[in-house]
Order: C-alpha cells, then sequence, then structure tokens
DNA sequence: TTATAATCGAGACGGTACGTCGGGTCTTATT
DNA sequence: AATAAGACCCGACGTACCGTCTCGATTATAA
C-alpha cells in the first residue's frame, strides 16, 4: 500500500559491507560505516537486519555459492580441486575475517546459528552430494546402502573437508597448497576406499566399519 | 629493583575471565567485567594483556593441556578417545566461543595469531605425536622415513582431528558422540593405513587411491 | 531535517551543573555526574559543550544575571548596595569555587577567556554604566567628557569593585560585610569626587595627591 | 638519628614545580610529571606536601616575596610602582595559571587556605604597610588615629590594590600599564586622601565621609 | 665501625574520571 | 510507508593521574 523498500539498497548495502569486510575486517566493522558506505541511513540497516552478525552472514553466504565442483575425472581429483577453492575462498579476506567470527557468535545467538546454517552451511553439501554421486557413479565409491547412513557419511566427509581446511588455513596458519591438497586427497580417499571396500575388501585388516 | 608484578594477580585475573567466559560469553566478556571479578584494577589488565583476545588466548589456552591420550589399546581407539576428549573440551562454554572468535580476531592481528599458535595450537600437536609414535610402536603405522614427512603427516593428522571436530561441534552444530567418533575414527586409520600401508605393502605405495 | 537538539536537555543539564557544583565544588565535579543527574548520555554533554569549564562558565553565567542596582538615593549608597549584593553571590558555593577555577583555567585557554568574558564580564559592566549615568543624573559626578574616556573609568571602576570584593572574600578571605561596603565605598566616592572634581574644580586637575 | 630528607631535593622540586608550571599550565601539571623533572620518586614529593595545590603554594610563594616597593617620592608614585610590578608578576605563566587555581581550590580546603593565606597573602601587607608609613611620614596620610582602625584600612587598600590588579589582568583580560596604573593610582591616593583629610581640610569639598 | 632506621629511586597497584566510539532507538522532515 | 539525517541513551573502551604500596639500595647518625 505505501512505499516499498528499495532492492538497490539492499544490493548496494551487501557491497558496502563485503567492501568494509576487506578494508576493515570483522571487528572494526560498523553498522554506521557500512550505512555511510551504501549511502544509506543507519535506520535502513535495521529495518532489514537484526544485528552485525546477520548482516554479515548474508553478505558473506553469496561468495559461497561460487564454490563449484567440476569433474575432474577422479575422487581424488575432486577432492584436491574442491580443497583448494575452498582453500583460495577462505583467503579472501571477506570470509576469514567473518566466517570465524559470526560462528563464534552464533554458539551464543540460536537465530544466528540458524540463518547460518541455512545460508552456508546446508547449502554447500551440495558440494559433497555431487562428489559422491560422482564418485558413485565412477565405481570409486559403493552405492548407498540406505539413506540414513548415506547422509551420516555425506556429514561426516563434509566437516571433515571443511574442517580440515579452515583449521589448517585460520588455525594453524599454514598455507592449503597442492602438496597439501594431495596428502589429505589421499588420505581421505583411501579412508573412504577402506571403510567402504571397492568391490572385494582383499585383507580386511581390522574391520573398521560395519562390513 | 622495583616492586615485581603479583604473580597472585595474573592467576585471580585468568580465573576471573574463564569465569566471565561462561557466564557472559565472549562477546559480553568485558575487561572491566573481568577486573573486577578479579579484584583488580584494569590498568594491571592492561600492563600484561594487550586486549582482550590475548588475555582469553592465555586464560583457555592451560583448558587445553587438561587433554591427555591414554593408551586405548590400539589406534582407532585413541582416536576415538582423543576426538571425545577434545568434542567435551570445545562443549564446555569457556572454550566454544572464545576458540573462533580469537582465531577469527587473529585473521587481521599477527601478533595475537603468534600468541595462539604458541600457546594452543602448537603445544597440543603432542598428541598426535603421542598417539603416531605408539602406532608405529604397535606395528599400526609405518616408521617414520624421513623427519619432514613425519612433520607434514603430523600436521595434515592434527588439523584432520581438529579441525573436524571444531566443524562439526560448532559450524554444523551437530554432536560429537561415540557413533560419530567411531566412524570418524574408522575412516582416519583406513586412510592412515592404505596410505602407509603397514609393514609389507603389498601394492606401490604411490597410488594409494584406488585407480 | 534531523532531529533537533532537545530544548529540555540544555535546561536540565545547566540545573544539574549547578546542583553538583553546590554539592561537590568545581574540583570534585564530573562530567558524569552531570550527565547521570540530567538524566542524559555523556555524550550529549560533549555535543554541546567542550568540557567542564565551558560548561560550568555558561551555568554560572545566569547567576550574574540576577544582580540588580536599584537605586539607593545616592552613590555612596548604590556603591554599598552592589558590594553587598556581589558578595552576597560570591558567598554561594556555585559561584566563587567556579568562579576563580574557570579564570585558572582561561589563562591558557582563549576560547574560554572570550566565553568567560562575554558570558560573565562583559554583561555586568551594565551596572558600573547604570550606576555612573545614575549619579550624572544626580550631579554626584560630571557628564562624561568623552566617550573614550568615560568606558576607561566604567572599566577602572569595574576592576576596582568587582576585584577588591573578590579579593577580600575569596583570596583574604575576610566578610565583606555591611562596614567593610561602607569603608569601601566611603573610599571609592571620594576617590571618584576628587578625580572628577564635581563643578567648579578649583584646584587643577592633574595633581590631585597634595605635592 | 636516621637519614634526613634531602635539602636539594627540595629545592629540585621547586624548580620543577615552576617549570612545569610555565610550560604546562595549572591544570595539566602533574605529581608525576613534577617529580620526573626533578629526578625524584613520587613518594618523595608526598612525603613532603599532601598534594598538588599545597606544591604548587610553595613554589609560588617565593616569587610574590620578589616585590619590593623602593621609595619613588611620593603616595602616588609609590601606588603606581606596586601596581606596575604586580602586573608584572602576574603576567608570569606560572603565577597567573596557578594563583586562581589554588585560590579555586582553597574555598574547599582549610588547610590550603591557611597555607596560602600565611605564605603569599598575609607575607604581602607589608607592601602595604611599608607604603602608608612612608606616606605618613612625606604627610600625605594622617597619622593612625588607633591600631584597629589602621588594620582595617591596610586590609582594604590591600584588597583594594591587588583585587582590582588581579582582575584587570586575569578577568577582564586587559593590560595593566602605565596609564592604567596611573589612572587607578590618582582615585585611590584621592579617595584616600579625602577619606582621611591630611591635616585641616581647606574646603570640605564635596564630603566624602565622616571626618 | 658497625648497626640501624629513615629516605630514596623505581614502578606496580587499586581507583576514578576522562573523552571517544559504536550499538541500537528515536524524532523530524522529505519523498 | 519508507527514507536520510542525525540526536539520543547506553555502556565499553583504553588512557592518564591519583595517592599508596612494596621493593632493594643508599646513607647519616647513634651505638
Amino acid at each position: 500500500m505505501a512505499r516499498p523498500r528499495s532492492a538497490a539498497a539492499d544490493c548496494a548495502i551487501l557491497d558496502a559491507t563485503r567492501a568494509a569486510l576487506v578494508e576493515l575486517g570483522w571487528s572494526k566493522l560498523t553498522m554506521g560505516d557500512v550505512a555511510a558506505r551504501a549511502g544509506v541511513a543507519k535506520t535502513t540497516l535495521y529495518r532489514r537486519w537484526t544485528g552485525k552478525s546477520a548482516l554479515v552472514v548474508d553478505a558473506v553466504a553469496v561468495l559461497f555459492d561460487e564454490l563449484e565442483l567440476p569433474d575432474r575425472g577422479s575422487l581424488h581429483a575432486d577432492v584436491e580441486g574442491v580443497v583448494l577453492s575452498f582453500a583460495a575462498l577462505l583467503a579472501r579476506p571477506e570470509t576469514s575475517t567473518s566466517l570465524m567470527a559470526v560462528v563464534a557468535e552464533s554458539t551464543r545467538d540460536a537465530a544466528l546459528r540458524d540463518r547460518l546454517r541455512c545460508a552456508v552451511v546446508d547449502r554447500q553439501k551440495r558440494l559433497v552430494l555431487d562428489g559422491r554421486a560422482r564418485a558413485q557413479a565412477r565405481g570409486e565409491l559403493p552405492p548407498d546402502s540406505d539413506p540414513a547412513s548415506a547422509a551420516r557419511q555425506t556429514d561426516l566427509v563434509f566437516d571433515l573437508i571443511a574442517g580440515a581446511v579452515v583449521h589448517r588455513a585460520l588455525v594453524s596458519g599454514e598455507p592449503v597448497d597442492e602438496a597439501w591438497a594431495a596428502g589429505f586427497a589421499t588420505l581421505l580417499v583411501a579412508g573412504l576406499g577402506a571403510a567402504h571396500p571397492p568391490a572385494p575388501p582383499p585383507q580386511p585388516r581390522t574391520p573398521p566399519e560395519p562390513c
């Protein structure tokens, strides 16, 4: 009935947020500064987001959608690929600073946790699902026995890949380069192959998973 | 020649910091509040730490030293054990919030990054070193071929374990329970075993991932 | 276009400042305390005044405007009257402490000096101007010969009266009572009369002091 | 019985205080800074003075002792002389800043008031006493009728001179130059002469006060 | 000559206020 | 309605001084 919200403003605000994150990082980013950069009043920000954290989640989430998983011919190569492209994403100053900060904030804020989960986490599981399906099609992984265990496996692999890359890059502070990616992929693929022995597991050796 | 710094104050401050973290969480923790709880002037805090982040790193670091790796008889059981005890540590409100927050901050602050690394990260690599040595003694893992690759392997495993647990617990927000720990351990042990086939590698080492 | 500054706040702040001066005196008066009394944020104080001194000048200046000079029938009586009412004003705890303090501060702060001069000093010269005009109308003082010398005379008398009262009350710390006021008025009136001999100056003007 | 206090320290401290007053003014002068300038520990300052005000009083008091009243041949000239030399003293940055500040402080602090009175105020009344005695010797003023009224007269003149000069210089902020000094002296001498007519007042000329 | 005890420098300490900054809400006029 | 502008309340920030306190190192007297 009355004036609708400006869509252009939303876009300008998210752009401004990303720009501010690059320049200032999470902790020095201020709502007032974002508003000024976007040519918008602070009121307009608060009309649309509950605070800094929610704003940043939305601003950063779209960057994660740029991740893709082109078919590199083998599970090993696909893992290497996703590791390197995820690492490249984390190397951008917008993401590294704010991802950890928002996660930290989300431990005390359920609404933020949900927003983060559905805007970032769940949306990227597609990469693992794609990779798994492709590997199964190639015969590198056995077909899903039942949906529940397939979901468990997906989640495990997702946490493994994402967690390892994040930890290597941001906590340990070491580079995620080709060598590391190769070593990681080797370990992961071997682990998956052994846990789900491809066709006939030669020797069961410490049968780790439900045969 | 002058009055030395009170060691009791240091202790009271770190205790107060942990208590405040439990009650308030990282983002509502205040230097003034910590000082008040510790019965100490704000100045004293700033005389010893450059800010909230540095203080929290020191306060939390000791908690990580409580982690131990008792011999559970097998590499698989040792991995399960360390995963669960690390998860238990992360479940404590002092650690989860602040670890992520400090990591976030450290992306923009080199001094903090160093402090974090040497106070937390490097100190816990001992767990991986112990576990590896023990597994090698048991014959579950081959002896180190050369020191450099041993260090690479240690780092990789460390990032894998710590990263996966942190990501599962804090980012995905799913419980790290026995079932998950078992699945994770299975995958990891299998991966390690395949990458470094136990005693006499039946297949050539290099192509660990199946064809 | 934006929200205008609250006029009520200004008033509340100045009232609070005076109240705080009475209770605490200049040196224990705190910006934070004034803000709290006025029910206002500290920021609001600093948005309008540059500091404690400027605030106090404005808070105290209005008190000086209460001074009046009723016609008491003679120059001598008028002087006595203004001396006593000025002394009464200085006896109030708001004024004495803060007047001196602000003067002290103003020796190093040109902006404050100006503010003080136009808010307090210049505004009270009206008393001397009124008294002089009235005395001239009564024939107690000769009419102004030229404007410049009239201004000089006004300034001299102003400094004389104000200075003597302030010095007696605050520096010497002796009471400014009727007796002292009478003695002072006698001296001043005599001095003015002799310096400007009433009608026909019998002796040449310049040598007022004997030989 | 034990080690006595260093006399050199006292001197260094007072010098440092004056130097700091010149550079920083009263309000930015700090005890720590004075101690540092004097090459002395803060403790030493507090062992000898109760605080900034007391210290400054002592540091400045000696400057007032430099005032002298050479015989200039007439009461008028003597008044002019003392006005100008007092103004010169007040023009020094050490004195102007701190005199007013200490007076302000003393309105709330009895001990300081006493210290100020005996260290500065009372000690300078000698100038008025000398001037009066000299003028009486010259016959410009009548001899004292009784000691009480002599004291009253002395105090009145003291407050008049000191007050007027201070007010002119620090409150009004106008220069105390020869012209002003001459005008002031003329008025004062005339007032004194009329109030106490020299010997036999030839013509009562606007009988100002009851002989 | 040697205790002995006050004094000294240095500077850490518990406080209090500072002046600034950012968060989030509100008022106003404009679109 | 929704907006830009910006005043407002709140609370934390990190700093500066305060005046007190502990230190170990000097001294000048009194033993």
